[in-house]
DNA sequence: CAGTGGTCTAGACCACGCT
DNA sequence: GCGTGGTCTAGACCACTGA
């Protein structure tokens, strides 16, 4: 009653993965489309439970499938925001009195909930860069189409923002850089690594990501044109929603 | 024989997982470091198989830990490639007779392995984007000690590059943005365009990924001075390996 | 309420590694 | 050779969805 004698060169539970994600990629199954769910597959290859569901978590964890509760597993599709790195910071949008993330959505409307600002104590990496342990931090959670797509972290040197309107929930028109700008110190030069990773729990749950989904980490610092370090944020987006865009000159 | 009576508000294996994520990210369990194995979890938590597998499943998706067979569950590092963006081409490294890639590896040797030079009929987004579908493409597999570590397929207007040393398998000193310039074809803009996700099944395999292990895509064309686009490069990256880095002004 | 996915048990045989 | 993870079976109860 176990497998067959001579073991098949690829186990079953990856072949059916195998169709199932070719049936996806050449677009048969198309977005949304219901997969077969895990009593087609048993009765489909004769196969137990636990196989076929396997098989299925497979491209779950690949991010080509959605599980849903009580309904089935569904083809998932992907419709990313663009973002725009150098090009966007680089024509002066923000200092036209916009707030740099306008640009982002392209249209698409954003919100922001779950604002946050605290004084804290920074972690190593963010003490060494500021200059100091001492800043504020403002948290915040970006949603498009109602959807969460990116949480975001700023920190600020205390001694800097320490009495300004940055220090409030609203910023007021321009936002952040625009503050900045009025306290002489304007950012003139960014710098922004870039790494991708899968999540951490609260990430999964304030994201509200399904399996198989990375996010993208980005570290900005800004600098004066003095190159004194003014800001730095740490931006996690879902991986599945976002697509950088980033232009510069040789 | 089933579980508690009353449903715990987060199913076993979860439990299990965090616990043992919550050691990994706090330090108690250091890089290469051995977890508790099946039987361990089955012995210590009084579950089966299935459950302590699942367990250990879930800090494998998440890229935390790597199955070894028939040896043990073990920690897994993070020590990343920095690659620079536009510092590094903004700062003449090509023009100087050397590949742009030279400084990506930041003083690790790099090694090229499986370059193959075809003439092909492109897809619809390259087509479009390079003004037809006849083009060179130059595929290649780059890895940092003795590993790979990122994919790479350039295609170029076949119109342009026929003939010249782009097409062969050594493109001589500086590379092929040495010999565009000598077309009179010098790259002077480019654009990025990034983006994270789950891999495809022959990017495991050549990459020699584990699970929970994303990558990242990079679309890059390169423009002339006037605009035209002369080449663009898909590049697929082991997320676990690298740090991308943009320096730009405001 | 029938069907779906989520969790779990208690077994089995296998290939592989390390010692 | 023994322990490890890899694959698989045949059941079970549960929460949830949707007609």
């Amino acid at each position: 009653m176990q497998q067959s004698p001579v073991p098949p060169e690829t186990p079953i539970y990856r072949r059916i993965a195998d169709g199932l994600r070719e049936a996806i990629l050449s677009g048969e199954l198309r977005d949304g489309d219901r997969l077969p769910g895990e009593n087609a597959l048993m009765a489909q290859y004769g196969i137990a439970r636990a196989t076929a569901r396997q098989a299925l978590s497979v491209l779950i964890n690949e991010g080509l499938a959605v599980p849903r509760r009580g309904s089935g597993v569904y083809v998932r599709q992907f419709r990313p925001i663009r973002r725009h790195g150098s090009r966007r910071l680089s024509h002066g949008h923000w200092g036209r009195g916009r707030a740099i993330w306008d640009a982002d959505t392209e249209g698409r409307p954003y919100t922001v909930d779950e604002v946050h600002v605290d004084r804290e104590t920074a972690e190593e990496e963010i003490a060494r860069v500021l200059g100091g342990p001492d800043v504020w931090v403002r948290r915040r959670r970006y949603s498009v189409d109602g959807r969460p797509v990116q949480l975001s972290v700023s920190y600020f040197p205390a001694g800097l923002v320490e009495g300004t309107p940055i220090v409030a929930e609203d910023t007021g028109p321009g936002g952040v850089y625009a503050r900045l700008r009025e306290l002489g110190s304007a950012p003139a030069r960014f710098t922004e690594e870039v790494r991708a990773r899968m999540p951490h729990p609260h990430e999964t749950v304030q994201l509200d990501l399904p399996a198989g989904t990375p996010v993208i980490v980005i570290m900005r610092t800004a600098h004066t044109a003095e190159g004194t370090p003014v800001e730095v944020n740490e931006m996690v987006l879902d991986a599945a929603s976002y697509v950088l865009q980033y232009d510069f000159d040789a």
